[in-house]
DNA sequence: TAGATTGTTAATCGATTAACAATC
DNA sequence: TAGATTGTTAATCGATTAACAATC
C-alpha cells in the first residue's frame, strides 16, 4: 500500500494546532505524568475534546479506548509528524539586530532545523560570529548552497533586498523560508513551504483588539 | 444609534486579514496609485474578490459601484479600524537578545503603540538604553505602571517568569500583551488581548511543511 | 445611457462540535 | 464484567465563494 498514513492533505488548520499540542505534551512529560485523557487535556489547553480526537486522528489512532494517551508516546508521536528529528539545513539572511537575535535566541535544533551558515550583505559585519557561525559575504552565497545544500533559509532582510534575493535562494534549491521580511513570498512562489512571521501585522492585530476590548 | 459601524463580532479570520490588506494599499499609496476595484486587489494579493469585499464591508461600504475603492481613503479607514491612529502606551518586560531587537527593529509609532517604559529584572542592564529609554529595575515597575499607566505590555522574558509578571501586570492595569513567552496566556485569562509570537511554534509549522511539500 | 463594479444575498464548502458504537 | 474513553460518523456552525441586483 503507498500510504502509510492519512496524513495527505491535513488542513492548515491542524497542522497549525500541532506545535501546540506538543509543548502541552512536552510539559507533562517533564512532569512525569504518563497517561492523559482528551478530555482533561482539552481543559488543560482550553479547547475542545473533540477537536483533539479529531485532530489527532488526522495522522493515526494514538489513543487507547477507555484510557486514553499515553503521553510519552504520543510526545514522540507529534514530533515525527512535524519532522523534528529530521533537521533541515538552514541558512540565515541578514545579520542585523533580528537576525541576530532569532539566531542566538531559537533553539533550532529542538525544532527541526540545523543552523549551518550566515549571509549579510553589510561588509563591515563579515567574519563576525553569530552563535558558532561566520558571518559571510553574500557572494559566498552561491558557493556555499552548491556545496551544502540548505533546504531551508531564515529571511532578516529588508522587503526591498527580498523579491531577488529569494529568486536567487529558490534557484539554488532552497525549499522554505522562514519569513521575516515584509515581502510576500508566497503570492509569487506557490508550492514553497513559507512560515511569515510579519511582526508589524502582529502588532496591528492586537492593536484591533486592545481598541475594542 | 448606540452602534455606529457592523464592527461589533467581526470574524478573527477578517481581523487577521486586515493588517494584509493595510500593507498592500501602504504600497499603492506609495506608488501615487489612486484607484483599485476587489479584482484587481485580488489578484495582487493572492485572495478572491469575493473575500475581500466581504471583509471590507464588515466595517461599513467604503467603495463606490462602478469605480472601486479609492486608494488613500481605504487606507486610512483601515488604519483607524485596526486603532493605529489612537496609539496605546506600551512596556517592554525583559531586554535581553529579543527584546532588545524587537524594541529597535519594530516601528511602534506606525502600528498603534508608544514604548514608553523598559524593565528588566537583571540589574545589571539597569540604567542602559534600548532606543531613548533606559532599562529599569522590575522594582520600579508598579510605581512606573501607577504613575503612566500603560495599556499594553510586550512580553521577552521566559516561560518560568511570565505567569507571576502577568498576574501582577494584569493587575497594574494591561490590557494586551504582546506575547513573545511560551507562556499560554489567554488559557488563564479570557477577557485580555493576547497577540502570541510563537517562534518556536512558527518554525515547528514550517518544519512540517518543508517535509511534506 | 452603457459599462463597470460594488454591496449583499444565496450556495457551497469546510471546520468544529456532538453523539455514540466500538473496544480496551 | 462494568466503566471509561477512544475513533468515527453525523449534525451544526461558520467561512468562503458565487451570483446578481443595485447603482455609480
Amino acid at each position: 500500500m503507498f500510504l502509510l498514513n492519512k496524513q495527505n492533505g491535513v488542513s492548515d488548520l491542524v497542522i497549525n494546532r500541532l506545535p501546540r499540542y506538543y509543548r502541552f505534551l512536552g510539559e507533562l512529560v517533564a512532569e512525569g505524568e504518563k497517561r492523559i485523557s482528551s478530555r482533561e487535556l482539552s481543559e488543560k489547553m482550553g479547547i475542545t475534546a473533540s477537536q483533539i480526537r479529531q485532530d489527532l486522528n488526522c495522522f493515526g489512532g494514538f489513543g487507547q479506548q477507555g484510557y486514553g494517551y499515553n503521553i510519552d508516546m504520543l510526545y514522540e508521536e507529534i514530533g515525527k509528524i512535524l519532522g523534528l528529528d529530521k533537521p533541515s539545513k538552514t541558512i540565515l539572511i541578514g545579520a542585523g539586530n533580528l537576525g541576530k537575535a532569532i539566531a542566538t535566541h531559537v533553539s533550532f535544533n529542538e525544532k527541526g532545523f540545523e543552523l549551518i551558515g550566515v549571509f549579510d550583505k553589510d561588509l563591515s559585519l563579515t567574519e563576525k560570529i553569530i552563535g558558532e557561525l561566520k558571518i559571510n559575504s553574500m557572494d559566498k552565497l552561491e558557493d556555499f548552497c552548491l556545496k551544502n545544500k540548505p533546504e531551508c533559509a531564515l529571511l532578516c532582510i529588508p522587503k526591498t533586498a527580498a523579491a531577488n534575493v529569494c529568486e536567487k535562494l529558490i534557484s539554488l534549491g532552497i525549499k522554505g523560508f522562514w519569513n521575516f521580511s515584509h515581502y510576500d513570498l508566497s503570492v509569487k512562489y506557490k508550492n514553497i513551504a513559507v512560515e511569515n512571521v510579519h511582526l508589524g501585522d502582529s502588532l496591528m492585530k492586537l492593536s484591533y483588539r486592545i481598541k475594542n476590548q
